[in-house]
DNA sequence: CCTTAGAAGTTGGCTATACAACTTGCCGAA
DNA sequence: TTCGGCAAGTTGTATAGCCAACTTCTAAGG
C-alpha cells in the first residue's frame, strides 16, 4: 500500500456537511442561560450552533471516549435546559460533519474528532493557509477587463456585452508558489478588485468588507497537466499533474460572484470529505468541466 | 481560461407531473395518497424524502424557471397536505444538494440543477459508472491475506494480530483501464471478497447483498505521481499525475469496512461538491494523507 | 445451553403553534 | 424625485407531544 503514512494524530481532518435541520416546533417561552461550559461558549447565533459547537469540544476532549455512546437525546435536553427538537438540531450538525452517527434504536456513537473547517477557509486561500499556521502570499500576474466569452456568461449569469474582470494570480505559502489562480468576476465585483494592489493577499476578505455576501460555493476537482504557464509560474516542470479546483460561490440570492480555476502543485494541498448515507452531496463526475 | 466547456450537462429529467391533488383529511387518522406526480413516484421510505425528490423533479423540469422562486413552505405544505415542518426537511435535502437558496426573509430560489449522486455511487465505481452510462469493468490482479500494519489497525480498528485482505484491482469503463484500486478489508470482509471471482464487478454490492450496511464514508483527494506498477497497469508513462481518492466506509455502529486508495487516470473523474456558508462542508487540507 | 419472546430504551418522523429576524414593496413626506 | 418608514410576507428557531421503527437486554422456556 505504498505511500500511505501512519496516520498518526486526530489531525483527520475530514468535513462535509450540509445543513440538515429536523425541526420540531411547538410554542412555550424560554430564555434559556447561556453558561454551558465555563469560559468562552459560543455567544452567538442560534442556540442549536452553540449546543453543537459545545458538544463538539467535549467530544473531541475525549468526554464521552472515542468509540462512546453519547447521553439520548431527552437527556441531553435536560441537562442543557432545551427542547429535544434543538438537540436534534445541534446533533444532526455533528452527524452531518461525520463526527457521531445516527441511527434508529441505538445511542449515537462518537466517530472520530473531525475538525472542522469554516466555509470561509474552503473559499478563500487566505483563511486557509492563516489556518493552517502558514503565511499566504499572493503576486497579481495579470489584471484586465474584457467582455465575457459565452461560457462565462453562462456561468456568471451575464447579458450578452456584459464585462469581466479576469485576474490572474500567483499564491505563495511563505515564500513558495503553491498555486496559480484564474478568477473571472462579474464586472460589479470586479471594480473593486481592481483598485487592489498586486499584492494583496485577500480578494474575499476585501469582497466582504465591501459587503459582499457569499453564500454558497461549488468545486470541482480534478488533475491537469501544468501548461507552458503554469511552469513558468509555479516552476515546475511543464507537463507534470497539477491538482485542479474550479470553484463558483454565489451570494445568498443566488447571483455568482466568481468564477475561478485554481492549479496547485502536486503534494501542497489535499481535500476532503465527509458523507453519509441519508444524505450525499459530493459526486464523482465524468471528465471535465 | 482554455479548456473550460460550457457546461450543459445531463439535466435529461424529463418529467411533466400535473401534480395531482391530494385530498386529505385534517382533523382526522391521515392516510396520505401518494400520488404526486403522474406514474411512478419515490414510494418509499419517509414523507419527507419523497417530498423532495419530487420537488427536485419539478425543478429540474424547470417548473419554477431557471432563477425562478418556489412556492413559500406554508403553501407548499398545503399543496401537499402535509406539514411546514415535513416541507422543511425536504427543502433542507435539496438545498444540501445545491438546488436552490435559503434566507430568511424571502423566497427560496432555483440555484440549478445540479444531479446529484447517490451514496452508493460515490462509493462504488461501478454503481458510478453505470450510473454514467458506461460499461463498468474490474480485474483483480492481486490479493492476499496478511497481518494488519499498524496504520491499518488504527484506521481500522483492529487488535493486535488481526489480519486483513489486500486486493489490487484494476477498473475499467468498456474496455479501457481508468483506475487502480488497492484497498484494505477487514477479515470479516475479506472472508466475503476473497470467494469473488477474478472479474467481479463490484465488491461493493456483493457486500451489500451479504448484509454488509454502509452507513458513512470519508473521501480525500489529491494528486499522486505515478509509479512503475500504476504505469504499467494502467497503460500510462510513469510519473504522470493521477488524480488520487483515499475513502474509508463504515458501518452504521461507526466500524470501519474498507480502506482504499484509488488513482485515476486524468480526465477520466473529478470530483465536485456544494458547499454552503451555514454550515462549513469540504475541508481543504495541507500535503497528503 | 440455546433460542425466543417481550420489555425497555432510543432515534426517526410528523404535526401544531408561536415568535423572531429578515426581505421586499408600497406609500407618504420632504 | 428621493428617502424613510411601515406593513405584509417568508424563513429561522424553539417548544411540546405522539407514535413508529429499531436495538438491546433480560428472562422465560425448550
Amino acid at each position: 500500500m505504498g505511500e500511505r503514512t501512519a496516520g498518526a494524530l486526530s489531525a483527520l481532518n475530514l468535513c462535509f456537511s450540509e445543513d440538515f435541520e429536523v425541526t420540531l416546533y411547538r410554542g412555550g417561552m424560554v430564555d434559556k442561560a447561556l453558561e454551558w461550559g465555563g469560559g468562552s461558549v459560543e455567544t452567538e447565533g442560534a442556540q442549536y450552533r452553540k449546543l453543537a459547537a459545545n458538544m463538539r469540544r467535549e467530544i473531541e476532549a475525549g468526554e464521552f471516549g472515542n468509540n462512546g455512546r453519547l447521553p439520548s437525546e431527552e437527556s441531553l435536553a435536560e441537562q442543557y435546559g432545551v427542547s429535544r427538537g434543538t438537540v436534534r438540531n445541534a446533533l444532526a450538525l455533528l452527524r452531518a460533519n461525520g463526527l457521531v452517527t445516527s441511527r434508529r434504536g441505538t445511542r449515537r456513537v462518537v466517530l472520530g474528532t473531525a475538525r472542522t473547517q469554516s466555509f470561509q477557509e474552503l473559499l478563500s486561500f487566505t483563511a486557509w493557509a492563516r489556518a493552517q499556521g502558514e503565511e499566504p502570499g499572493a503576486r497579481t500576474m495579470h489584471s484586465r477587463v474584457r467582455p465575457a466569452t459565452v461560457a462565462e456568461r453562462e456561468v456568471l449569469q451575464l447579458a450578452a456585452g456584459d464585462e469581466v474582470t479576469e485576474v490572474l494570480r500567483l499564491r505563495l505559502l511563505g515564500r513558495v508558489p503553491v498555486m496559480l489562480e484564474r478568477t473571472v468576476y462579474p464586472s460589479r465585483i470586479g471594480a473593486v478588485i481592481e483598485r487592489l494592489a498586486a499584492d494583496n493577499l485577500s480578494h474575499t476578505e476585501v469582497l466582504d468588507a465591501s459587503g459582499v455576501v457569499f453564500a454558497d460555493s461549488e468545486h470541482t476537482i480534478d488533475v491537469v497537466a501544468a501548461n507552458q504557464t503554469d511552469a513558468q509560474m509555479l516552476g515546475c516542470v511543464e507537463g507534470v499533474g497539477l491538482l485542479r479546483e474550479i470553484r463558483r460561490a454565489t451570494d445568498p440570492a443566488g447571483v455568482p460572484l466568481l468564477w475561478s480555476e485554481d492549479r496547485f502543485l502536486p503534494g501542497t494541498v489535499s481535500f476532503a470529505v465527509h458523507n453519509s448515507a441519508s444524505v450525499s452531496s459530493l459526486a464523482r463526475r465524468r471528465g471535465i468541466r
